[in-house]
DNA sequence: TTGATATGCAACTATATGGTTGCATATAAG
DNA sequence: CTTATATGCAACCATATAGTTGCATATCAA
C-alpha cells in the first residue's frame, strides 16, 4: 500500500494515470508525447506505477503497452481512506464543537 | 490536492492520521509518545499535515492540540480516485480481454 | 522564583527523488 | 542490408525529504 501512496504523490504519475484512464493500452512513446520531460523520465515514472501495480504492461513487438489497473486504488479507498470517509459527517460536527468550545463554556451564549 | 497526496505518501504521517482517528485532539507530545523518531521530526510531519489541511490545530495553554480534518481525504476520493473506482469492474473485464488476446487469436482454443 | 513541561527555531546531514544525457539493443520498414 | 523507431541501461546532477542535535521560549506547578 505504501508503494501506491508513494506512486500517487507525484503529479506527473497522476497525469499518466489520467491519460491511461482516457485511453488505455498506450505505449511509452504515446505517453511521452506532449509531455515536457524526457522519454526516460516518463519510463521511470511508468516503472514506479508498474511496481505499485497500478499499471500492467504487455509487449507487442517493440512496443510496450501500458494498461491501467484500478484495483490498488480501490484497495486504498476501501482499506484506508474509507474509514475517514465514513466518519466524515460525524467528525465534522464533533470537530466544530471541539474547536468552538475547547474549554467548558457551553452555557455562554445560550440565549444570544 | 497535490499537498494532500504528498502528505499521504509518508507512512509516519499516515500513522499520525490513524492515531488522530482513534483519539482526536492530541498534543504534539501525545502524538510523539511511542514513536521511534524525535519530537521535532513528529512536529515537522504534523506541520505538513496541517499545510495539507488534513489536521487543524488549537492552542490550549502551552499545548498544541491536533484535530483530524477528513474533508480533503473525501475530496480526493470524490474528485480523483472516484473515477477509477467507478470504472473498476468495467476496467477489470476490458483489462483481462486486452491482456489475454492482444493479437487477434480469439478462435484458437475455442473447443479445448 | 524556580523548576519542569511543551513547543519552536535553526543548522546540519544523509539519502531519496526527479530529472538529464549518452550509448546500446531490438524490432519494423524500405 | 540499411535505416528509422521503440525501448533499456547506466552514470550523473540538483533538489527535496526525513531525520538529527542544540538552544530558545512559553506556560504550568511547587
Amino acid at each position: 500500500m505504501s508503494d501506491v501512496f508513494a506512486a500517487l504523490a507525484d503529479s506527473t504519475r497522476r497525469a499518466l494515470l489520467d491519460r491511461l484512464f482516457v485511453k488505455n493500452g498506450q505505449s511509452l512513446s504515446d505517453l511521452h508525447h506532449g509531455m515536457a520531460i524526457s522519454r526516460q523520465a516518463v519510463a521511470k515514472h511508468l516503472q514506479i506505477l508498474e511496481t505499485a501495480n497500478l499499471v500492467s504492461i504487455h509487449w507487442q513487438g517493440r512496443e510496450k503497452l501500458h494498461y491501467l489497473n484500478p484495483v490498488p486504488l480501490g484497495d486504498i479507498v476501501h482499506r484506508w481512506l474509507g474509514k475517514f470517509e465514513d466518519a466524515r459527517i460525524e467528525a465534522l460536527t464533533e470537530f466544530k464543537e471541539q474547536i468552538e468550545k475547547p474549554q467548558n463554556q457551553k452555557e455562554e451564549k445560550r440565549r444570544a
